[in-house]
DNA sequence: TATGAATGAGGATTCATTCAT
DNA sequence: AATGAATGAATCCTCATTCAT
């Protein structure tokens, strides 16, 4: 019979969870430690782990959550709705998503370059399927000539890869852009390439 | 009065930057244990420290070679050449490079994603200069007609990340793709963006 | 201005005795957590020691309560009784403690093996002087030739060990017999042996 | 390919086996901490750790060659031999044993009283196994009637508890005798009790 | 009386690095 | 050029105890 979380034990579980971002986005996790997470927390180490088991629960905890975040604008994609737009929209919300959650994109990254050991399982199950409902929907849009002939699954690869490419390598990025905004011209940038590639001529 | 590096120096480093290569690409940085590079390079661990001062100088040295290697078909782009035909023979070695060589791309990534602390100043410095030399080409062609206008930092951009992707995400690629070969359909597909981009109407 | 104890408070007081008990006895003092003994005894662990000062306190309590008890059949032995019947009825009696309560007896087992830092002095006091008494009742028995002449400390240990054992070894007892039960066969042979030992020809 | 052990890694195993011996038997495995074996071994804590693996290891390889120690006795006993001679004799081993090395007793000790978890196999196996062997020897010198009828097993049960309680209750049993020496009477009051036990009248 | 929250003091273990040979 | 031995500095986690309510 689990208790219902109380106010305080919320904030904190919020607090900590936040803090983990944080540090888990910058450092990886084996690069992390409690201490770390729990100065940016602002709490005692033994407290973070009054509310997490260990250092691992709170970075799989960031990642559960992270997954549905990610996974969330692929659902809004309308069947019924117009192809084009739909994809650019769904583009674009990717792209804010690395604007505004940037820490959670570079979590993310860090995990599957380091072969996703702890969420395998998900990419090959929910993502996998959902990636194939999906390439249905494109397949019949391309099958009706509303846009043109693209494997699903590589156009998805190229959306998520250069969106979120803002947020993993912002450091390269701004680098090599200086002062001007990434965001402004990666929008239009990806949108012109999404366009050229599905109008059909 | 260095010595010149006996063949036996040079094996043994080249052993062991191999060993950290493959180490480091998996398991990040702080993630490695000079233990396992010296298990992977079948060599002792204070041997390795005789061949490299501390851990952190062998991710140092390979971070450098990488850089280098990284950055060289930036500069085989010919000014004088096709455009288009130039920037797709460019995407498709960056692809290439992807496939043959996925640990040195995480290996980087990793390292940008962490903020890239040990490469900012070749960022700042060489490739920044590099990318603004690159894209006085790029305007070149543009004003000539010869492609359409973009922007070309976000082109770069945008090439670097579709192609890092079937490296740097090869887990999830692959539960998404199931047994299919990711770079087959991946070049068709970089292709085909890329000339459509490119290629003016 | 001490409060009488009420009901309520009693009553834990005895459920948390329980659960040290059982706790304690599996695990040593050192071995076993207030978490344990909470769970066992299904209280919040700042209210155990609401009950009992410290973790200490707990254990000593157990201990104190556990000498008396060890203490009392020794004085139920009757100078004036039958010799035989009245050892024979103590060592009975002893085994009888160790089937009923085993867990009594491996706490104490365990304190004393490991020094008996926190009972010595009642080893040294009240034990010492009670088994000289004892002794003084043997050797009358002795001198009257009811029973045959017996070292009346080593007897008293000798008792104390084959009993205790069953308690103590019960895992590997256990192991041994494999399904028999081992008191049965147990009063019998000690029963043999202590009459064998003391009847004189 | 396991290389020998150098002398200085034989010599320092057996250092942290001696230390280990003399804590874990003192305190109990959860009681003990590296840090005592550490100080005790006069080596550093790491370094304890480079010969074994963990504090579990020391343990464990303390009780096995302790297991195999306690049985050797056994093995000894002639069944061609005198009976009650050959039990005696095994006896008296076993009352030395306790004399000599009263830190193997009582760390075996307390591994049985706490459940016996890392050698719960070893009993229901080999020493099940060497005791039913046992059992039919007695029962051969009791069918012949060499011996009085006892139970077998009870009888090697009243053995250990009885030899080996002067190392395990050692303080106790100070505490009782005072000044005297406990090993001289136990020697004389056990063989009386097992010869007055087995000799036929 | 009772408990959710919090923590200082350990405690086992890891690991880059140094030492001695 | 190579390695067995050794260690200081973390680092994760535990736990008895205290605090606040």
């Amino acid at each position: 019979m689990e208790k219902t979380p109380s106010r305080i034990q919320k904030k904190n579980q919020a607090t900590i969870l936040a803090a983990g971002l944080e540090v888990f986005s910058q450092y990886g996790f084996r690069g992390s430690t409690l201490d770390q997470i729990a100065e940016t927390a602002g709490l005692s180490k033994p407290n973070i782990l009054y509310y997490f088991a260990s250092k691992d629960a709170i970075y799989v905890a960031l990642l559960s959550r992270l997954l549905a975040d990610w996974m969330k604008p692929v659902y809004e994609i309308n069947p019924a709705g117009d192809p084009v737009a739909e994809i650019l929209t769904y583009a674009k919300q990717k792209l804010e998503m690395s604007r505004l959650y940037p820490a959670e994109s570079r979590l993310f990254a860090n995990e599957i370059i380091q072969g996703a050991p702890r969420i395998m399982d998900v990419l090959s199950g929910e993502l996998h399927d959902t990636m194939q409902s999906l390439a249905k929907v494109i397949e019949g849009w391309i099958a009706k000539g509303d846009i043109r002939p693209v494997h699903p699954h590589h156009l998805f690869f190229s959306i998520w890869s250069m969106t979120q490419h803002y947020a993993d390598f912002d450091k390269q990025v701004r680098a090599v852009l200086g002062d001007e905004d990434p965001f402004v011209g990666a929008e239009a940038h990806i949108e012109d390439m999404i366009r050229r590639l599905l109008t059909p001529d």
